[in-house]
Order: C-alpha cells, then sequence, then structure tokens
DNA sequence: GGACGTGGGAGACAGATGAGCAACAAGAAC
DNA sequence: GTTCTTGTTGCTCATCTGTCTCCCACGTCC
C-alpha cells in the first residue's frame, strides 16, 4: 500500500531522525551503530506511514536497477516464448529482480534489435537476456556487450558470449530409445526440411541411436517435409507406404506428429497398437489433446529462461565470470515425456 | 552504441557549452534560446560519444519513468498471454514506453498479488495493465490505485476501473450466425460446466440469435462438459446421439471443437459433410491444424492489449480521464475466421 | 583524553528547469 | 553626440528529484 510521494526524509521525520539513520536502519548498513530503540522507531514510522523505497533513487546512487532486460522473439506466436519468461520471471523475483520485456521479430533488422536492446540500456537494466524462438545462431545488436547478457536458446554467430541451449540430441536419443526399448525394430524419422541445428542434430541422435542397435539404415527410413501438420502428414504417408513400413516413428515436432496421426487413421492403422509415434516439443495444446496422448520430447524452455536468468544475477553481482562460460553453449537435457503412442509392436 | 557512463556532461564538455545547454537542446526545450550553430555543435558531439540518455536520472527529476508495469497471469500456460503482451508491448514502444513484465498465477493469492503490484510500484511504473487469462470477475489488490491502471480481459468486482473485455455474446452469435446462414436448421451448443462470464453470455449469444431465427429450443440441444478435449469430446457423443441429431455444432472453445471432431470420426461422421463445426479462441495451434480446418471465433487478445495500452498512456499523459471510463467496461469485437468446417447440410 | 556508543551533514548519482545575467542594438532624452 | 532605457538573444547558475555513503561530531565513562 505504499503511497507514493512518501520518502526517506518523511520516514525520518516522522520518526524524528535523519534520513541518514533512517537508511541505515532500512538497509542494515552493517558498520551503523544505531540502537534498538531508534530501529523500532524508525521500522514503525517506515511501516504506518506505507513507505517503500523508490527504486530509481536507489538505483540512480548505487548503479545497480534490479532490473533485467529481456528481449524475447516472437513472444505471440510460440508457446515457447512463454516458457522462457515465466522461468527467468520466476528467478528474477527470488532474486529480487524484475523483468523489461521487448518484443522483437525472429526477422527483425539488425538496426530493430540493436534498438531494443538501446531501449534497454537506457533503462540501465543490470543485464540482458536474449531469447531466441528456436535454437539457431543469431546475429546480435552489438551493443549487448555493455552489460553482462546471456542467451537463451540460441549461439550467436560470432561466439564468445554465454548461451543456453537444449540438448536436441539426447532428446532424439531417448525419443529414439524409448521406441527400440518398446520392441520396434523399424523405425522411421519424419524430419524437417529446414536448416537449424535442430533438424540436423535430432537426425544424428536418430542415426546414432539406431546404429548402436545394430539396426541398418534399410530399417530406419527418413522423409523430410515442411515441419507443420500438413508436412507430417505428407512425409507419414510417404513413409507409411513404404514396403516394410515401420512400426515405430520419431516425428521432428508435436505438429508433424499431429499430421502423422491423421495420415495413419486414414490408413487404417490404430496408435499405438499399428504404429507407435513419439513427438518432440511438448506442445502441452497437441501433446496431451491427441489421442491416444502423445509421447514426446520436452524442451526445456523453463529451465533455459531460469538457467540463463540465475547466471545472468550472477555475473551483474560479480559471483560469476560470464566470459568463463562463454567457451561453450551450457546444454540441457530434453526429457522424455510418457503419455499413450508408444506400445510393443504386432510381432 | 550507446557506452555507459557517457553523460550529459561529457557531451558539455565535449561541446564546449554548459549541461544546461546540453539539455535544452536534446530535450528542445520551447522556451531556450539557443542559436542553431550552437544546436549543431551539441548534436554533434553528442552522435560522437555515443550518448543515451540516463532515463532513471530523467525519471527522477521528471517524475517520469516511460515504464509501464504489466501483471499477467499464467504467461505460460496459455497463448493468449503472449498476444496481449504483444500488443501492449507495439502500443507501448510506439509512444516510447517500454513494459514491465511481472507473472502471476491465476491461482495467487491477494497479498502475492499485492506484492507484484508493489513491486511495480517501487520501480515508479508510470501506470499499471493487469491482464488476467480468462475474462471473469477479479478481485483486485488495493495498491493497484496508486497510479493509473487498466484491466485487460476482465472486470473488477469492485467496478470503478477501466476495464476493456471481448464481446462474448457477438462472438457467439456471429458462430451461430455462419452455421445458419450454410443453412443448418438444428444447430447443437456444448457448453463449458465453468460459472464464467463466457459460460453465460456465449449460451446467451446461441440462444438469442436461434430464437431470433424462429428456431425453438428443441432443434437447439445444449450439453455442458469440462472444457477441455475430453470434455468436448463427451458432451459431442451425447449431443450426436439424439434422435435428431443436429447438423451444426457451436462448441464453447476449440479444444472442445477438437474433442467434437474424435466423437464425429467415431461416429463415421465426416466433417463438414455431415456435422459442420465453429469453436471459439482461434488458438492457431488447434485450429488451423485441424482437418478440415476449424472455423472459429477470434479473441481479440492482440487488440485488447494495445486498447489498454494505448489508452493508459494518455491517462499518464493526462490526456484521458480513465475514471470517465471505468463506469463500463469496453467491449472489443470477436471476428469470426473462416476455415472449412463449416458448410450446408445435406438436405 | 582515548575509547565507545549514537547519530547527523554533506556531497554524489545524471539530468531537468526556471530565474537570471551578460552582451549588444535600437530608440529616446538631454 | 553622449548617456540612458528598454528589449532581445544566447547561455549559465542554482536548485531539485530520493537515496546512499563517507566522514565527522557529540556526549559519557574510565
Amino acid at each position: 500500500m505504499s503511497n507514493k510521494n512518501i520518502g526517506i526524509k518523511d520516514v525520518a521525520v516522522a520518526a524524528g531522525v535523519s534520513v541518514t539513520t533512517v537508511s541505515h536502519v532500512l538497509n542494515d548498513v552493517s558498520y551503523a551503530r544505531i540502537s534498538p530503540v531508534t530501529r523500532d522507531k524508525v521500522r514503525s514510522a517506515a511501516e504506518e506511514l506505507g513507505y517503500g523505497p523508490n527504486r530509481l533513487a536507489q538505483a540512480l546512487r548505487t548503479q545497480r536497477t534490479g532490473m533485467l532486460g529481456l528481449v524475447s522473439e516472437d513472444i505471440a506466436t510460440t508457446p515457447h516464448a512463454g516458457r522462457i519468461i515465466l522461468g527467468a520471471d520466476e528467478a528474477a523475483k527470488a532474486r529480487g529482480y524484475n523483468l523489461m520485456i521487448i518484443n522483437t521479430s525472429g526477422s527483425a533488422s539488425l538496426a530493430s534489435r540493436q534498438a531494443d536492446v538501446e531501449a534497454l540500456l537506457e533503462h540501465q537494466v543490470d543485464g540482458i537476456l536474449y531469447a531466441t524462438m528456436y535454437h539457431r545462431n543469431v546475429e546480435l545488436p552489438a551493443n549487448l556487450g555493455s552489460v553482462p547478457s546471456v542467451l537463451v536458446d540460441s549461439v550467436a554467430t560470432g561466439g564468445n558470449i554465454t548461451a543456453v541451449i537444449p540438448d536436441e540430441i539426447g532428446g532424439a536419443r531417448s525419443a529414439v530409445r524409448a521406441l527400440l526399448e518398446a520392441g520396434h525394430t523399424r523405425i522411421g524419422f519424419i524430419n524437417n526440411t529446414d536448416d537449424v541445428p535442430a533438424t540436423r542434430h535430432r537426425l544424428r541422435g536418430f542415426r546414432t541411436t539406431l546404429t548402436e542397435a545394430g539396426l541398418d539404415s534399410e530399417a530406419a527410413p527418413v522423409e523430410s517435409e515442411v515441419s507443420e501438420v500438413q508436412g507430417g502428414y505428407e512425409a507419414a504417408r510417404r513413409i507409411l507406404a513404404r514396403k516394410n513400413r515401420p512400426t515405430g516413428l520419431f516425428c521432428y515436432n508435436d505438429r508433424m506428429a499431429m499430421g502423422a496421426y491423421r495420415a495413419a487413421a486414414e490408413l487404417g492403422l490404430s496408435i499405438p497398437a499399428d504404429l507407435s509415434v513419439v513427438g518432440f516439443d511438448d506442445q502441452e495444446l497437441i501433446a496431451a489433446n491427441l489421442h491416444p496422448g502423445l509421447t514426446t520430447v520436452a524442451l526445456p524452455h523453463y529451465e533455459m529462461g531460469a538457467w540463463a536468468t540465475e547466471h545472468l544475477i550472477d555475473a551483474v553481482e560479480g559471483k560469476t565470470d560470464l566470459t568463463l562460460m562463454a567457451l561453450h553453449p551450457t546444454i540441457l537435457s530434453c526429457p522424455l515425456v510418457r503419455r499413450d503412442s508408444i506400445t510393443a509392436p504386432r510381432q
């Protein structure tokens, strides 16, 4: 209930002490020697007046605003942004920081990205989180370097900025292993056609896991399409039309898996009895609502947001040297979320 | 590329004038009389040094931070939040403001909401946007009143705070009209069981539109369930099992419509040939990806975010008196988004 | 006359703002 | 023709915003 325009000096007058003393008491300044009685007077005066500190003035003096900037791509179009923001917000709140958010578009010009960062800088944010909406290489605005910053879900083209990304390969391996463990020996992969790291990494995870299991590429067909429902449908039609069709299907993402569901339905194949399916992304809206529920690999967006914030704050407070972590991106694992789309193949 | 720690006084030294003059020039102070020559000197000095204003210091003096607080419910769990944020961010950016965002949970205690607002207040935000994730009545933290504020997607229990909400009734009417215009005369409604305004309003829109069309309640069955895919499925099974089953179905939301799709498929009913369906919400992930694409009613989240921000800034700048608008919530229309799930009924 | 216990004064942070001052010109009074 | 008045232009000084922090002051008791 902090009434605006109640300052430290109003508290000082009410408590009958100087502003210095109020500041000392309220901030628990270690070297200040003030009697318990006075401390009480100050504290209760502050309470009664509904005093709340003016963080601006504090910041001006201490050179620390307690604000972190977050520039996030495509806030509205993907649910991933929300999870990053949530992770960042909770981590920040836990340490007394707040988030200033600016949206940018994945296709925004470098100048516009730079203007976004500039706006954050003018507000004297203590650090900046730069979040992209899918794991890829981005060119960063130059002014980003003027405060500690961390990249979320991508790595910089130039390198040397701390970044946190998902373990695409590990996620793909978990997905394929789940199929393997259920007993499948013919497993197909429906991949994306975009040339992004995820495309390559998920494929690599798929391949190496099957190779290790002794399954050759004959039993591991791959079809690629645009990573949407329609693409998934088409790729699934193709892959399921093969002579020796796979009994397990790993899909690049949940949307493509949704397309695969439709393809299977049209072919009279029931999931999971005739075809086991695994997705990627764990988009609740899809994965949990498909019938049967889609087993999929979750992207650690919340965790990346929290990790990045945690370490950014450490850097701001001088507890960490980000440049040391900038050599290699930190990789967070992608856990498998089990639902009902996998079972043992008909022998 | 504003280097930090370059201040107005550095510019003053470089330009060979006083800081006052620099301030006058850079802010285009109307009453300041400064020669064009001096103005140029100042501006180019600022440019060269990469000067950027320190908004904190400005704010301390002017009592205006250029920051708006946005407390948003459940950022991560619904795509709606993202659209509100986007609308708010773009409107704010266009007028030189930035957003400070705090997440809260729909189920958070009043004390915790109050703490969120308090944090915003300590940062001296100029105004606050309070966004809930579904249109309902909320109890607001008391300290919200200390700066101009606008409610997004809800109305306050106490009333008298400016709010903007979607036109649920109009949206429902559009949905039903679309079915009517396609020639349907037996139209069912699958409703939500939660007691929220949307439930009542969509039902009212449904009823009045049909009554106006001369269709009695016999031809307009309603079934209610929890507003998820499963609930939609169950309600659809019931409604489609009726002797004279409807040929058109209006669903409370897209998730329930997704359940209806499944029910139809199981009954061998093809959409839209045997059953036309309309949803509500326009959740892209579902509506655009269902097969056939779901015709649905869009909620104006982006527009509400933008409207609220626009008017909040007007209030902050004294161009509007929010208390005048607080008497009745502003209602934004919900447009119908046509896809492929409606056609004429088989005669 | 130190040591100790208590507390206060005066910048500084970065910039905004309105009153005020110097310099000069034109017009007026003598 | 000199001095005074008045006005205008161009720019600066002092002060203010709310808080922190270094340094100093005052009184008391050994």
